[in-house]
DNA sequence: TGAGCGCGCTGACGCAGATCAGCATGTTGC
DNA sequence: GCAACATGCTGATCTGCGTCAGCGCGCTCA
C-alpha cells in the first residue's frame, strides 16, 4: 500500500506526471508546469471554487484533497459530473470559456494553485507542446465525463455503483493513492447519490447489496474491494479503461 | 429560413466559423484548417467511420449530413453520446488515445474530411493556435456532453426529450440549419432513445407528450417548436448556452 | 401484387427506484 | 451532560418508465 501525498518537486508531481503520459516534455515544459503547480493555496471543506455563471474565473491545479464539479439545476437538485482528486484540473473549461458553466466545490479541505487565464494562454504560446498535453488531459477528463453518461444512461443502480468505484479506485491508483485491494473515500452517501443519479436511499440499500455479495465494502470512509474480478465482471467495466502505455507525441 | 449547406470555401466553412469564434486565426491558419477540410469523402447512410478498441484511428471533419457517437456496452445495447452535424469533429479523442474508446457512425449519407493522427499533430507545432482552438472547440463538446450527463440524471423523460431537442435546434441554428421555429431532423425514434437513456416505446408516449401540450412537434422528419418559450421554459433550458460572444483569444 | 421489413404508434402489466417516515449513531458546541 | 445536527440505515408505499404484445402504414424488391 502506497498512499503518498503529492509533493512539490517538479520530477514527482502528479500533474507533470499525469502530462507526462502523453507527451515527451521538454525540461522547459516541465519547469513552465512546475511553475503553475507551485504557487499553493488552502480552501477549506464545502468552498466553493468555481461558480457557476460568473465571468473571469480562473482554473486550479489540486495538488491534495478532493474536490468535486456539478451543475445546479432549478429545483435544487444538482448533478455531480465529476470528482477530481490530486493531479487533476478543476474548471478548465471556465478558463476557456467566457462565463464558467458549472461549479467546483471543495469535498474535503484542500490545496491548490490557481491558473489565471493569462498565465494559462500565455503558457500556450510559449511552449505549444504544453497545449497539446493539455488537450489530451482535456480529452481524457471528457473520456470520464462519457463514462459516466453511459453509467446514468443504460447501467443499473448496482452496476453504476460498482463501475464508479472501481473507476475512482483507478484513478487513485494512477497518483499512488490506492491499490487494488481499496483507497480511502472521503465521500458522504449523499455525494454517491447526486454523482450516480440516485435518491440518498438508494444508494445505502445498493451499497448493502453489494456487500452482502462479497463484491466490495464502503465503511468508516475506506473502500474494500472483497472480490475484485467478479465486481469488474458485475460492473462490466473495461480494465484498460484510463491505461495509456507510453507517450504517444514524443 | 436560411438552411444553406455548407461550402467548401475557405472564408465560409463550418470548422473555420466555429474556431474564430474563438481564437482570431491568422489568414496561415485558417489556410491549415481549410487545407484538413477540402479532400472529402462521401459515406453512406450506417456506415461506421470510427471503431471502439481499434487502434490508430484518424478523425474526420463533417462537412454534411449527420453522425452520432456511441458507446456499445455488453448485452448489446448502446448508448449514444452526442449527434454531429456540419463542422464538427468526429472522433477526436480516438486520435489523441492510441486506441478509440467509442463508435462512430453515419446517421445519413455525409461528407467528411479524414484528419490523421500526423496531420493533426503537425498542425499543432507548427500552427500553435490551432492547438488552442482545437482545446477550445474539445472543450465546448465537453460542456455539451455535461449536459446531456445532467439530463440522464437528473431530468424526466419530457424534460430531457424538450432538452434535447432544444440544444439541437440551438446548435443548428449556429451552422445556419435552421431556425426559432424548428428545423430538418433526420433522426429515428430508435436513435432519439438510444441518446436519452430511454426505451423507443417511452420516446413515442412522450413526443406525444409534447405535443398535446402544444411545445413542440416531430414528425415526417422535421422538429417544430410550437411554443419556444414555454418550451424553454418547462425543460429549464439556458438560453446562453453554447452562446460565446466573440473570440476570447485575439 | 403481395411478401417482407422498418418505423410509428398504442394498451396492459411489472418492476426498479423514488418518496415518505422514522430510528440509531457519532460529533460539535454550549 | 445534553441539545442540535449530520450521516447512516431501514421498512412501507407509490410511480415513471420498461417490457411485452400487437396493429397499421409506407417503403422496396421479387
Amino acid at each position: 500500500m502506497t498512499e503518498r501525498p503529492a509533493t512539490p518537486s517538479s520530477q514527482d508531481n502528479p500533474l507533470v506526471r499525469k502530462l507526462s503520459a502523453f507527451v515527451r516534455l521538454s525540461p522547459n515544459d516541465v519547469e513552465v508546469v512546475a511553475g503553475m503547480f507551485r504557487r499553493r493555496r488552502n480552501f477549506a471543506m464545502g468552498v466553493e471554487l468555481i461558480h457557476q455563471g460568473q465571468v473571469g474565473q480562473s482554473a486550479f491545479v489540486l495538488a491534495s484533497g478532493w474536490a468535486c464539479s456539478y451543475k445546479l439545476l432549478s429545483g435544487g437538485t444538482r448533478q455531480i459530473v465529476d470528482f477530481q482528486v490530486p493531479g487533476d484540473f478543476l474548471g478548465l473549461r471556465s478558463v476557456l470559456f467566457r462565463t464558467s458553466d458549472h461549479n467546483v466545490e471543495a469535498v474535503t479541505t484542500i490545496q491548490a494553485s490557481e491558473v489565471t487565464q493569462r498565465d494559462l494562454l500565455a503558457a500556450f504560446t510559449e511552449t505549444p507542446r504544453l497545449a497539446t498535453a493539455v488537450l489530451w488531459a482535456a480529452s481524457r477528463d471528457e473520456a470520464m465525463v462519457v463514462e459516466h453518461l453511459v453509467n446514468l444512461g443504460r447501467r443499473s443502480a448496482s452496476e453504476r455503483m460498482a463501475h464508479f468505484l472501481l473507476e475512482l479506485g483507478a484513478r487513485l491508483r494512477l497518483v499512488g493513492m490506492g491499490n487494488s485491494t481499496g483507497f480511502a473515500c472521503p465521500l458522504s452517501q449523499y455525494l454517491l447519490a447526486d454523482a450516480l443519479g440516485l435518491s440518498a436511499v438508494h444508494v445505502n440499500r445498493v451499497l448493502r447489496e453489494l456487500r452482502e455479495d462479497g463484491l466490495v465494502t464502503f465503511r468508516r470512509g475506506r473502500v474494500e474491494f472483497r472480490n475484485y474480478d467478479a465486481l469488474v465482471d458485475f460492473a462490466s467495466f473495461d480494465r484498460a479503461y484510463l491505461d495509456h502505455d507510453g507517450p504517444l507525441l514524443s
